[in-house]
DNA sequence: CTTCCTTAGATTGCATACAACATCCAGAGG
DNA sequence: CCTCTGGATGTTGTATGCAATCTAAGGAAG
């Protein structure tokens, strides 16, 4: 298990895939003695992870009011696609211009296998998974060690707003496609290609969100 | 006194605070004991402001291992400037975009007014916290809410990094030029030349800091 | 003399107890 | 009937004690 030693970790680790798994749902409240005797431990390790957890943009706490998970509005969501625009092509377009060492091209290139697949098997929620994996692998990538840390804040996006469910296959088979052509971009070296790539992937992906409203009855 | 009721602000304002004035070195180490009883505090709520001032980027943590003031290395400053050149002409742009108001606009205009004032009187710190107030001022006036959260991390860097103290007087006169223009950017609601002249604004800053290295003996 | 192991000290991480604050409901007053 | 005040209850915020871990110094073996 990748869970280091520390009780707070685990605490962090557990909340973070019951969010993005939406095992609890946006506007839940998350109180800090129910959490910790559900996950067995104290409310010092549980306070901790929903503060990191604040600070990720995943929750909202408020003072002596408690936690509850965030809930984005529309004008989140695009202020969230607004930055994206701007910081991932520029990762892409750095990790192309560093170049980036032929083992993280390998992962690259299996991760959009492993989605193709995982379409292919109809499994949306693994192709989430692998599409963040893809996303933050390229990111590491950029060189720029304040990138990622920025970047989780508005990565989760996709995951929590249930992205790929509302894809259709042209679209999906699509975006399969950017991811692939972002890999051979960066392979060739060539900055504004890959930048302008991810562009692409990322406005395709606003505008399949902008037509398809929220779901929530 | 704007620190509210908790601890945990009070020890986060001290040591902010303290750090960005230069009081605590980069590097320092930062005991919890140790500032808990120069606090008055319980170690509790020290804890919980080195986590935080850790997620801004200001301390490093490591597990175990305690608490040390960020020390940022040529690369790490040169990453952080391509970040805010990628950023806050977007902010700009944004705040030129959606209109700001009469109000924003006026408060802007103080600060230049103010410091153009701590220039001729030759405070540079009080230069460096005015030009912070100011970028501040115009990111929140963009209108997207996650921008400030994720600036944080990188607008300390100008204060910590003593920039003006390097600047001649062409260049600090040139820098002081670029806060108003940008101003008049916004208050003509000229997106374009907003962002531009964020843009030399923030180049300018990043060539005056790679012609002067670093000071430190 | 160098290297490795052991052990003592100090510090962080966690658990628990107590204090402060917010929310909610009951009931008096208008 | 509505509004406002007061306490009861539960939650968050803080303090403190104990356990786990890291660092450093000292001694033994090579």
């Amino acid at each position: 298990m990748p869970t280091g030693g520390r009780a707070a970790d685990t605490a962090y680790d557990a909340l973070r895939r019951m969010i993005l798994e939406r095992e609890i749902l946006p506007g839940a409240r998350l109180g800090e003695a129910e959490l910790a005797q559900a996950l067995g431990l104290s409310r010092t390790p549980v306070r901790e992870a929903l503060q990191r957890l604040d600070s990720d943009g995943l929750v909202e706490v408020l003072p002596h009011r408690g936690a509850r998970v965030a809930r984005w509005s529309e004008s989140d969501i695009a202020e969230i696609f607004e930055l994206r625009c701007l910081l991932e092509p520029y990762a892409a377009a750095r990790a192309a211009r560093v170049g980036v060492g032929e083992a993280a091209l390998a992962k690259l290139r299996g991760l959009c296998e492993a989605m193709d697949e995982a379409v292919a098997r109809g499994e949306l929620a693994e192709v989430a998974r692998l599409n963040s994996r893809f996303h933050t692998a390229l990111i590491d990538g950029s060189g720029n060690g304040r990138l990622p840390a920025m970047l989780t804040s508005v990565m989760h996006a996709p995951l929590i707003l249930d992205t790929f469910r509302r894809y259709d296959p042209v679209t999906m088979a699509r975006s399969m496609a950017h991811h692939r052509e972002v890999v051979d971009a960066v392979a060739a070296r060539d900055p504004d290609w890959a930048a302008s790539v991810m562009l692409s992937h990322l406005r395709a992906a606003a505008a399949s969100l902008s037509t398809t409203p929220t779901e929530e009855p």
